[in-house]
DNA sequence: TCTCTCACTTC
DNA sequence: TGAAGTGAGAG
């Protein structure tokens, strides 16, 4: 049961890696930092006595609390509200019994996500929440047939760096904003059966992101800290709030439990797409993205150059209202200069949109980095052909000098989506075949435990790549590491968590025997959890506890812990005599779009955010290792398994912690000097290729320049003047036309 | 940059 | 039928 024994513990460690724990100082500061307190990031007050509070915004936790309340004063048992109907109290709870399995995650639509991944991918995020595009999806395999799971999926900066699209690429603007409270979207379905899971592709499609900080569609559960296994904030919801122009990595979670309450003990084994990763902004930035989201999603539809949308209506507007120009130039000027020069014009929409532009992108990709140099229809060309066509799409890591990189270390920092002008090493591409790790990118993880398939299949390609450059992309290592696949596992009965790869993690000492709920109360920051779908499930294992709560809490977003705690003290639910109603979970998860409705669907799961937590967190955070824990994790070894929910301890020197965990990695940082975690993040964010798209407007925009070039020389003042009226048309036009061109070109 | 509305789409 | 998801475009 406890993590403890037979996990070395590495003091922070846990904390590091633990999946719900923020990943820097600033999520813990972020009330000061910002000035004012977010509602689902209250200030946490650890009650005296440990005793259970529990606290949700008013608009999400009322409708749990009713739900919750309802059973209770109806006189339903929690147990009837799903299938697992025995209630038991917290004490005995014990960690679901270790099956063997060995899991393996294969992310569905992999092409998609690569065509958006080397342009950059950006993720609009609105006041309401957008989806993503492409959908998350997973198909898993290795899962134990009768074991139930429990899948979640979060989202985690990729890097402490802010974005910008300058010169049709991004480029980093300096150093992120603090960070939003992180939340966990836990699949509807869960807890389902590994035979469930394994018989569809799981989609996270209802998963929204927003920007809006104010977001209620979450809520936050606290644990004591002095005792609970689970340490830190947990936070749920159905909406992940991101900043604007962060770069970002959605990571997919499998945790081996019939129940949410199991969790803090459970198997947690965590999975990263590296061509998932993008940033996000509150408008596209880049026409290519713009192309393909149209050319791909559904929705979008209305803006595709077929049919009778908006967008086709427009363009012939545009069109007519070219011609109308040039006939009209044509009386006044009437030459054969002029046709010549449209001529000129429509080359260049030509150009910019189809394989031209692609050609012309290459220009200035090839500088920037061989292997993206490759124009877009090349790339996708090769994309089409396998991974070992376009690793460096896939997995890339610059050697950059952007700040964000330099500031953490010589390693070299993965930077996704950073298409340097030119010349620079850029790399990833390179990268990948230089180190043969980089066979372990979890993006070619169907991801195992293990993280060996990837690398089987992968190491074709890059291996005969070594090149002189070798030595310098050696360094950028760590990083592709990162890409494999991480396993956490925090079951503590897990024997194998010590004997992984990284010894080093582990929870901490005392944890050790400890059980999550060991007469301690859950507690529940009000603003803190948002739950979706699995949510729902979160509600239900939270049953007793909410329940118990839900009165004081109704309405409540503004106590706090404390006041929380107070209530449910007053209700004679403290942690160590409430029970749990899993089944809730069960109901709840069943109905999972459904019922949840009210906090959209939301799970129950155990969240514990203590102040102790964050206090420690907020110290370990001050390393920026802590920033991409998993990210180095995967680095270090891909078959590590870490509690995600072990206590956060505070880590004396982060540097340490790496070391002992991430051997290579902290040698790597090491060199670099300050050790900001930088590497962790490089590995996490695998450069990213998407050279074109910064290429391409370029192309364009260069097509255009030429052309007026070519024509003003030959033509007169006048001329120039129609020449520039027209030109400023044609790029109307060409915003219309070189989009479908290219969409068309670029998908297969 | 961000927010909002719009016309259009899917489900 | 209508709720909800789209990018465009104006402000």
């Amino acid at each position: 049961m406890s993590l403890s024994m037979r996990d070395p513990v590495i003091p922070g460690t846990s904390m590091a890696y633990h999946p719900f724990l923020p990943h820097r100082a600033p999520d813990f500061a972020m009330s000061a930092v910002l000035g004012h307190q977010p509602p689902f990031f209250p200030a946490l007050t650890l009650p005296p006595n440990g005793a259970a509070a529990l606290s949700l915004p008013g608009a999400l936790a009322k409708p749990i609390m009713d739900q919750l309340v309802g059973a209770a004063e109806t006189g339903i048992p929690f147990s009837s509200l799903g299938p697992q109907t025995h209630l038991r109290p917290l004490k005995t709870m014990e960690p679901e019994e270790e099956v063997e399995d060995d899991p393996k995650v294969h992310l569905e639509a992999k092409e998609l996500w690569d065509q958006f991944h080397k342009r950059g991918t950006e993720m609009v995020i609105t006041k309401s929440g957008r989806r993503m595009f492409p959908p998350f999806k997973v198909r898993c395999s290795g899962l134990d047939k009768k074991a139930k799971y429990i899948l979640l999926m979060d989202i985690i900066a990729a890097d402490d760096c802010r974005y910008k699209f300058h010169n049709s690429r991004w480029m980093v603007a300096g150093k992120a904003d603090p960070e939003m409270p992180k939340r966990m979207y836990i699949h509807p379905d869960s807890p389902a059966t590994g035979e469930q899971w394994m018989s569809k592709v799981v989609t996270f499609h209802k998963l929204k992101l927003t920007n809006n900080i104010s977001d209620k569609h979450g809520f936050t559960l606290a644990f004591p800290s002095d005792q609970a296994t689970w340490q830190g904030n947990y936070s749920f919801g159905t909406q992940t709030i991101l900043n604007s122009m962060h770069k970002y990595q959605p990571r997919f979670h499998i945790v081996r439990a019939n129940d949410i309450l199991k969790l803090p003990y459970s198997t947690f084994r965590t999975y990263l797409f590296p061509e998932t990763e993008f940033i996000a902004v509150t408008a596209y930035q880049n026409d290519k993205i713009t192309q393909l989201k149209i050319d791909n999603n559904p929705f979008a539809k209305g803006f595709r150059d077929t049919g009778n949308g908006r967008r086709e209506k427009r363009k012939q507007l545009t069109l007519q209202s070219m011609r109308v120009f040039d006939d009209r130039h044509k009386k006044e000027n009437g030459t054969s200069d002029e046709s010549s020069s449209e001529q000129a014009a429509f080359n260049c929409f030509a150009q910019s949109s189809s394989p031209a532009v692609s050609t012309v992108g290459t220009s200035n990709l090839k500088d920037l980095c061989p292997s993206e140099g490759e124009s877009d229809a090349e790339a996708d060309s090769k994309e089409e052909h396998g991974p070992e066509a376009c690793d460096a799409a896939k997995i890339s890591t610059t050697t950059s000098e952007d700040p964000c990189r330099d500031k953490g270390s010589p390693a070299v920092k993965a930077h996704l989506f950073a298409a340097e002008p030119g010349g620079r090493p850029r790399d990833s591409g390179r990268l990948d075949k230089a180190s043969p790790d980089s066979r372990h990118s979890p993006a070619t993880i169907s991801s195992s435990t293990r993280g060996l398939g990837a690398e089987e299949r992968r190491s074709p390609g890059r291996e005969s790549a070594a090149t002189s450059k070798a030595a310098e992309e050696a360094r950028a290592l760590p990083g592709k590491e990162a890409f494999a696949p991480l396993t956490v596992q925090t079951d503590p009965a897990a024997a194998h968590l010590g004997q992984g790869p990284l010894p080093g993690l582990g929870f901490a000492p005392g944890l050790a025997g400890q059980q999550f709920f060991n007469g301690h109360p859950l507690f529940l920051h009000p603003g803190q959890f948002a739950m979706g779908g699995a949510f729902s499930s979160m509600a239900a294992g939270m049953g007793p506890l909410l329940a118990t709560v839900s009165g004081a809490s109704t309405g409540v977003s503004g106590l706090d812990s404390t006041a929380m705690a107070s209530a449910a003290a007053a209700q004679g639910l403290s942690g160590a005599s409430a029970t749990l109603p899993f089944h809730l979970q069960q109901h709840v998860l069943a109905s999972q779009g459904l019922a949840m409705s009210p906090f959209g669907s939301l799970f129950p799961y155990p969240y514990t955010y203590m102040a102790a937590a964050a206090a420690a967190s907020s110290a370990a955070a001050s390393s920026s290792v802590h920033r991409h824990p998993f990210l180095n994790l995967n680095t270090m070894r891909p078959r590590l398994r870490y509690s995600p929910y072990s206590i956060p301890m505070p880590v004396p020197d982060s540097s340490g912690l790496l070391t002992t965990a991430l051997p290579s990695m902290a040698a790597a940082a090491a060199a670099a000097g300050p050790l900001d975690g930088k590497a962790a993040a490089l590995a996490a964010s695998p450069a990213s290729v998407a050279v074109d798209s910064g290429s391409e407007l370029n192309s364009r925009s260069s097509t255009l320049s030429s052309s007026s070039v070519s024509l003003s020389p030959k033509l007169c003042p006048e001329k120039e003047a129609a020449t520039s009226e027209l030109q400023n048309i044609q790029r109307l036009v060409s915003g219309l036309e070189a989009k479908p061109d290219r969409s068309r070109s670029a998908s297969p």
